[in-house]
DNA sequence: CCCGTATAGTTAAACGTTAACAAACAATAG
DNA sequence: CTATTGTTTGTTAACGTTTAACTATACGGG
């Protein structure tokens, strides 16, 4: 491995020098500048990342703590993350909590066994040395996080954190929903049921405001009976179609891709037809969505775009940090609520 | 941040003492060992990696460089090497050429563009220090490659390297083809189709001998107008199934599920139902296989054993090569073939 | 009482950088 | 011809570890 020590003697001069020319400060001679760098680029060297960030406290690596790498949303997110990082020179260092054999993904409000497993992974990252962190929820759990850990910023991609200081960035989960809601009245449903994940959880809550608010916008009554609530998953969707295909309702409104495939199963196993018997729509455009027969009416997450933004407030508090340190130390930290995407495919049809 | 110092300031020893308690080297009475470990504990101190690195050239991480992050394959290879490195006490830094703009999943052959872009992918991550790199393949192309770079140990996972020193894992893609195939003729069908990748893609080719292998030993002659190469892509299927639908095939096997998923649109779009009109078999076991209806016959890919065993593999070459320097150094690399499972659904009919 | 030998702990040099400061030198003004 | 300034380069001390080499202390045996 080549080090600055050995371009400076084939040069003739001091580490120093070479160190500033590379780094572009100090002042240096044209001539020595160019010399340096000929031989810099002829022996291929390349500053140890190791060296440089032991002495100035930067590593240009940030952590991304993902709740769950198998979850649909998260690789995308990841990928978002990645091309800004990219763009500002950063890397990025991978941790998963569902690898953890003491996980669980039903741990809604017991913040003392979901931080006995996060801790540890923020020491680890704290010590690694990285310049920031980004932390990246699932949607079935309920516990806010708030792992600003003292001197590293962070910040939140696809959840809520606790601290009004800490920026996120989400979506505009009530607004999405209530579009949703409204085109399928706009089909002439009145009876729609909706399937949701735990009635606790963040997400379902704000999707179930946005539904109620375009019923209520539509002058329909809005009834506790055609609220199901589910756990995400396929099964859910099978259970809440069944409650409310016996309650003669027309369409119904799944909070997920998966539970939406769930009404599926329900109707197909009954002989009945999606988009006649029974409309539906969905929430996520999983792959799923598509290669559903007939294919799925569904909302599109911007879950690239938030990893990219997320990133990119993540690389500002860095940078700024380094700038003005405790100029206003605490400022207010940004809220990004990205849009969905409405996507009108095959299974939700005039009543 | 507490460092080593510190402890040994309140300890009222060297740094050095410190030093050799935690890492269990050196002689050092239990009393004073029992008393550092306690203030450690207290004081929360952990070694700066940083420096840790600097001075021990073992940084305790590695390089993940998947083609692709979206792919389907990727982020459970991904968790299965994270899984194993967790046991290890290694990290992940993670890296996706799929995200510099140049890339392109359609670079075949054509090693110069391709290097152009994993060249300073490697040295990057060389000079960041990572005890091993793996590369993570997607499947659609082609280019055979060799990242050995200098000191670094690494391993290919799914994928096949160019040198016979470098380790890596892929499936049993030849039995596992041959296995479906004999499934559909154990169901009466003798006119089966082949929808695979480009004719001359790696994975298309051993498919392919697997299935011709199976129709061999039936007794049955292989026609090549059985034979269609596509991209491994949804619209690949659907000109498969066109194609074949006019020859009177009765049953076709696709080498990936998305594929699969184009036989039923076409089948779908012309009102013909899949299992009876025409059977299909899909390879992967993607989500989307058991949400088609009729629910896809597949071959599921031990994904997350893929990425565990690669990871096993880069530790003992990390490990070994720490242990006895250049002692065999050109030992042949290992090979581990996985075998897929067979998952039996509902797209294949008795004729 | 001295020597050899464990045992417990210390010192100091490295690892490859950066940054503050010092020094050398040349050019310009007075 | 000296003082002053400005430009270019060199010196040195960090950053937080590990480790080889060394020192000090205590203990028995002869």
């Amino acid at each position: 491995m080549v080090t600055l020590k050995d371009i400076a003697a084939i040069c003739n001069v001091s580490v120093a020098t070479v160190s500033n020319v590379i780094n572009g400060k100090g002042k240096t001679s044209d001539r020595t500048a160019k010399m340096i760098m000929r031989v810099v680029e002829e022996k291929g060297y390349r500053p140890n990342a190791m060296a440089r960030g032991l002495r100035m406290r930067r590593t240009n690596m940030i952590a991304v703590i993902a709740e769950d790498l198998a979850q649909f949303s998260t690789p995308p997110i990841v990928s978002g993350i990645m091309r800004c990082c990219e763009e500002n020179g950063y890397s990025v260092i991978l941790h998963n909590l569902r690898l953890y054999d003491r996980w669980s993904d039903t741990w809604y409000n017991q913040e003392k066994e979901y931080h006995s497993i996060l801790d540890p992974v923020l020491q680890d990252v704290q010590y690694a040395g990285v310049d920031g962190v980004i932390y990246l929820a699932g949607h079935a759990r309920n516990i806010r996080v708030e792992p600003e850990i003292p001197p590293i910023p962070c910040v939140m991609a696809y959840a809520y954190p606790t601290s009004e200081y800490v920026p996120y960035v989400v979506i505009d989960e009530e607004n999405s929903a209530r579009e949703m809601t409204e085109y399928i009245i706009s089909k002439g449903h009145r009876k729609i049921g909706f399937i949701g994940g735990r009635y606790d959880n963040v997400h379902t809550k704000s999707r179930l405001e946005g539904y109620q608010r375009a019923l209520f916008e539509a002058g329909i009554p809005c009834d506790p009976n055609l609220i199901y609530y589910g756990n995400w998953d396929r099964e859910s969707g099978y259970e809440g179609a069944k409650k409310f295909m016996e309650m003669g309702v027309t369409a119904c409104f799944a909070i997920s891709d998966r539970m939406a495939g769930g009404v599926y199963d329900y109707l197909i196993e009954k002989g009945l037809k999606v988009g006649v018997d029974m409309s539906v729509a969905g929430f996520d455009d999983q792959i799923i969505a598509s290669y559903l027969n007939p294919s799925l009416t569904t909302m599109e997450i911007p879950l690239h775009e938030i990893g990219r933004r997320s990133a990119a407030l993540l690389v500002d508090k860095i940078t700024e940090k380094d700038g003005e340190k405790a100029d206003e130390e605490h400022k207010k930290g940004a809220v990004i609520k990205m849009p969905c995407s409405f996507i009108e495919r095959n299974s939700v049809s005039e009543i």
